[in-house]
Order: structure tokens, then sequence, then C-alpha cells
DNA sequence: GTTTAAACGAGACGGTACGTCACGTCTTGTC
DNA sequence: GACAAGACGTGACGTACCGTCTCGTTTAAAC
């Protein structure tokens, strides 16, 4: 599932040339592709124009702001799928921090999340994070809680937000505030043996 | 114990006007308010100058880059105490992570620590930070797994580095990337007990 | 007789639906009262079609600059009719010095031949402007020289270029770069009487 | 007589570091290079800065536009001496007729002038306009006319602003207009003996 | 009639310049 | 030599306009 597409009011399809899908994909890659290069700090939405060889009011005419396109270009096309019934909690929620982890530490969301934080002051991009990026997260986990009450796992549910915390929070310290050396990937496991302990307790 | 207060090398005291106190405590001050008014995004360096009253050279004089001044405001003064021994591994943890909390809900903190991330490809300020922020803590995390171990708490003692994560990542995920409505303060509680029983088991 | 009325090559009329007369008279009209609102400077060719309820192509269709249609727009349908024989060389220099006022001092006119001048680097539109607007003059200028030699008043004729520019500066001059208060109009009787005693010496 | 030499406030002078003359100079000379190589059309404000070495925040610091820069280094240094007696109206008229003519053929302002009328509809050049090149040249006709009064050549002495507009305009529209081939200046001796006619009549 | 070809309104396209703003440095005169 | 003030070069920002190019539709002439 395609979580993340555009963020402006779609041309009105009356009349008017449309635009070129072309365009869209090619300020994406490139926004992604300096992403990886320089990070957020040394991203410039000039340079993404070149890069896509296309003119800058292609993009504002796309995103009101730089922030909201690398937020597009970072988390567009993240196919967030719904976890599978594994049969345990424990092997569920492994299976929901190893996306986690895997879908933060990507080359272009490592770049672009610090930044995104930062200019977070935004109202608009924070919002739209929510409704997208966590949102699904957060349905997700629910999904995973609600099938181990129903095999017995749990005897209550419980709060979906605490334990999205619990399972994002750890990934995301690692990964941007203690940037330890060494793969985040052999960490998911740890972390979902120790919440499902936490969980089952 | 203060864990930070100043950057640049101290004048070298040989003849000359000396520094100004009054200049430092007023650009700490004038930084955290802006911090809180407009968060780190709203923050210029100019700005910080005339709030305080002072003149831009004064700053560049103290810190090398606008990171490095924020660094300083909203992490200068923080007393890290040591962990008390308070008899249990939970009761530790949970004084722990209020502790954590109530670090980085604090206002000026809150405002800053987003956009101290985002410019984080400057190697030096990411090194100071971790070589105060996250040793101290870490430190006092060590502390707390050495005395449990040493009750029998725990039979081995686990990695210090991923207890870090476990305690500081939630309450990160929860206050700069979930932003859930109500404070953090009653989140503490639930996830130290949650720790405990992930450590225990 | 009507100097100007289209610069690019009209449809081949080889099949396809034929250019509507209703968007050449609306792309005129809409050009003259933006003219008028904001002058050349506040003009944009987006805001002429948007006002003519046209696109833009049918615009570019037409004309191939922006210049041409301004050019158009204020010049087309200037009715410069030859001078009447008023019996003397003062009276013909008075009509020739108020015709050329009127058109200068048109609200179109005044608006927009400023402008013309400044993006007058581009060679098509200055030969244009030469051929249509100062040729017809000066043939006016001659015309008028020409009977007052016949009539005997002036004994050798003069350079028409010398008499035109004597003419036409002075009324450019009081509209475009001293802009005095007040009517132009008033302005041309004295002109005129002071040219003929000019020639006359 | 310096007419001309910059349109923002000047800096209060209390305290700062001030304004560098060689940024100036620099701003004002690189502006009348470019005038002459490329016309008004042809020159950014980014070409400006690059070729004086300077960067585009110091132009924008002395001029509120690109225009009144323009303006400033077209007339800036005009040196309008007061004009001699030289014992006749005649000759004085040739006098000024020549030195407008210089004034007006000279390479930065033949450049800028068009352009400057373009844009023309901002009130503020207008009236600077006005206020300098125009009210200095007005004050020399007059000085001319009330010598020529006291030397007994004319019985009433005319309007200044109508012979202002006869020296002035046709030299103008030679020059901007007509663009005839050749030299402005074999015009003037022609233009002021007409006008010397004109008066005495 | 059908076909064909061009004009139509709308608006996206690449490009270029605008004027603003912030950074971190430098330069005054004063203390 | 530190201070307040503020100008400096650099370079990104988001906006606006140019002249071109697609869309899908409409309209008249050619067949």
């Amino acid at each position: 599932m395609v979580l993340y597409s555009g963020t402006m009011s779609a041309p009105t399809a009356r009349g008017g040339r449309p635009r070129e899908e072309r365009v869209d994909a090619a300020i994406l890659s490139a926004t992604r592709e300096l992403l990886v290069e320089g990070g957020y700090a040394g991203l410039t939405v000039g340079a993404v124009a070149a890069r896509a060889g296309i003119g800058k009011a292609a993009i504002y005419r796309r995103y009101e702001t730089k922030q909201e396109m690398v937020f597009a270009a970072a988390v567009h096309g993240l196919d967030l799928e719904s976890p599978p019934d594994l049969g345990s909690l424990r092997a569920e929620l492994e299976w929901l921090t190893e996306v986690i982890a895997a879908t933060l530490s990507g080359p272009a969301v490592a770049g672009a999340l610090g930044g995104l934080l930062a200019d977070m002051s935004d109202d608009a991009v924070v919002s739209r994070m929510r409704e997208t990026f966590v949102a699904h997260q957060r349905a997700n986990v629910t999904a995973v809680l609600d099938r181990a009450v129903a095999r017995g796992e749990l005897t209550s549910r419980p709060d979906a937000a605490v334990v999205h915390a619990m399972l994002l929070g750890p990934v995301f310290a690692w990964l941007f505030v203690l940037r330890e050396p060494g793969d985040v990937r052999g960490f998911a496991p740890t972390l979902a043996r120790m919440a499902a302990a936490a969980l089952s307790a």
C-alpha cells in the first residue's frame, strides 16, 4: 500500500495540460538521491530541480515547501504491508520491529528524518506526518495486539500508543540520538523479545 | 553536576578586557526564550543577539556555530545527579525514566532537540553531544544495572546501550515523533515497569 | 488609414478552424485596458489572457512576443490622416502637433510607449515601429514642408527629420520625461508657433 | 556639482561598521559597464553583484529596487555645471543643448533611459528623477532665460518648462524614438539656432 | 456525411530573475 | 582586547513572468 503521493491540490482536471508523471517521479528520485548524498542539510530545492532536469516552479506547483517535498520523497512509496499472522505475539512484534528498523534505516529516510524533525514547527508537515506515517504504523500495532488478545496471549489489550512508542522509540533513538555503531537490524530481535516479555508480564 | 558550559577556548587571559559574565548569561537565556517561542527553526543568531542586547560577534566569540550555542543553551545546567540507591531495579529504572522525561520535556530542550538532530551532520556537535549528554546518561544506566546485578536481581548484566535505548527511545519518540497529547510524565512509570519486566525475564 | 493590424503570418487557410475575430478583438482591448490600469511594467501576458477570457496560446499564435502585442494594441487603429492644406505653414504645423499630441496622450499609448522603448533592443519591434509609426509621421511632415516651399513660405526645404524631431520631441518629453501637470493639448499651439518662427527665420 | 549619490537612508552612523565606499563605487561602475554591454533589458542585479565582486545584499542595502540602482548609476556623477555667461542667448542655448545631448548620449545613459522610462509607474523613481535630473536642468534653462531678459534680448521671459521641452525633447526623440543614424552632436547647433529664432520672434 | 486540420481555453513545462533572509566574518569607534 | 552595531560575501529561499508545450474540445472547410 502506498502511503503518500502528493500534497497540494491535485489539478482540477478541468482542462489544461495535465501534470506529467515523469516530473513527479523525477522530483522524488532526485530528492532521494540528494538526501543520500548530502543529507537534509545539504539539500537544495534548486539542486533537486537541476538533478531532476526540471524547473523549480514544477516543484512548488506540487509541494508548498521544501519540507513537504522531502517528506513526500522520504515517506512516499513506503510499502507498509499489514503484519501477517505469525502465530505468536513475540514473532509479530519482531516482524513489526524489523519493518520499523528497515524503514527508518533506509538511506533516504535516514538522511531526511532528522531535518524534518527540525522544521516541524511547521504544523502542516507535522499533521501530515501523523496522518500518514504514524497512523499507519499505529494501525499495525493495534492489529498485532488485537490478535494477541484473541489468542489469549494477553488478558487485556494494552494502550497501542504506548506499545508503539516502545517499539519505534528505541529504534529511533538508536539511529538518531545514540548513533551506536553497527547495524540496527541486529537490535530488532532483542527489542522484540523484551517487548514481548514486558507485555506478557 | 553541571554538564556543559562553553565550547570555545576561554580567553587566554593575557591582558585585554575580560569577558563579561553578563553577556554569557544573556546569550543563554535569550536563546532559551526564543527556543520556547519559536522553536529551533524560527531561531536566528541575529534575534538572539538583539534579545540579549549584545552584538553577534560576542556570540561567535563563545560558540563556533549556531548549533553549539543552542546546544549549550538547551543542555547547559542540566543537573544530572547520579541515581540514588532505591533498593530495587524497578524503582531505579523509574527514577531514570523520570529524569530523562523531565530533561527532554523542558521547554527549551523540547524546542531544540529536533533541530539539533537535524544539523548533526556537523561532526563536532555530534561528538560533543555524545561526550556529554549521552555519556552521562549511559553512565547512570550502567550504575543502575551494576547495582541490580550486585543485588542479585539480574543474573547477567545486559548491554547498557540497549537498555539506554529502551528507556530514552520511547520518551523521545513520544515527544518528538508521535507527539501524543498529554503529559509525558504519566508515561514514565508504565515504561519503567515494562522495562523492569523485560530485563527480569 | 489603419496603421497596423497583426504581425504573424495569417493562417494559410488550408483547412482547419479559422481564427476567431472575437479573440483578436478581445486581446487588443484587454491589453489596452491593462495598459491604462497598470502601465507597461505591470502588464503580463497571463493577465491579458485572463482578462480577455482566452488562453495564452491564442496570443502567441498572433504575436511573437509581448512587445509585438503591446505595440499592436497601442498603435493599431491609429488613424493617421494626411494633413489637409490649411493655407499656411503655421496652421499646418499646428495641425501636425495636435495630431501628434493627441496620439501620444491617448491612454493606452501613454502607458505603452515608455515600455516599448525600453525593450527596443529587440530589433524586430524597432524596425516595425519605424516602418509604421515613424515613417507615416515623417511623410506627413515632408508633405507640409513641401507645400510651404511651393507656397513660397520657405526658400529652401529644411531637413524633414529635424523638423520631425522638433515637433515630436517636445511633446514626447513633456509627456514621458518632464511629466508636467496639465494638458498637453494646450502646449501644441505654442509649440507650433515657435516651430513656424524657427523655420521662417 | 554631483547630482545624486544614494537613495536609501544613509547609515545612522551610530556605531556599527560603516559602509565601504569601495562597494558603492563597484556597484555603480559595474552597473554602467553592464548597461553599456547589454542595455537595460540585459542587466540583472545578480550580474552587477558578480561583476562588482560583492553580494546582492550589499546592493539592496543601498537601493530599494533595481530601478533605483540603475538610475543612480546612469545619473550619478553627471556633473551639471551652470551655464557660463556667453554674451548671447543663442550661444547659451547652444551650450545647453550640447550639454543635454552629451548627457543623453553617454553610453550608460543611452542604455538606461529607455528602460527607466518603462518602469516609471514606480512613483518613487519618477519623483526622484524629477527632483534631480529634471530640476537641475530646468534651473539652468531658467538662468539662461533670465540673463537674456536682463540683456534685453527678450522682452518677456518665456515659460521655462516650455523652453526646456523644446531643447530636451528633440534630442530625446532623436536618440530614443527616431534613432536617426549619425551623431546627435551635429544636431545641437541647428536646434539651438532654431530655438533662438523661435524665442526672439 | 465524414474526415481532417487547425484554433480554442486551460494550465503545466524549463528557465531565469526577482527581492528577502540567515549564516558566519569583518570593521568601525568606545570602553 | 572585549563590546554594540552593523556591513560584508555567500547562497538558498519562494514568487513571478516569459514563451513553449500538451491536453481534450470545438469548428469550419475539404472530401
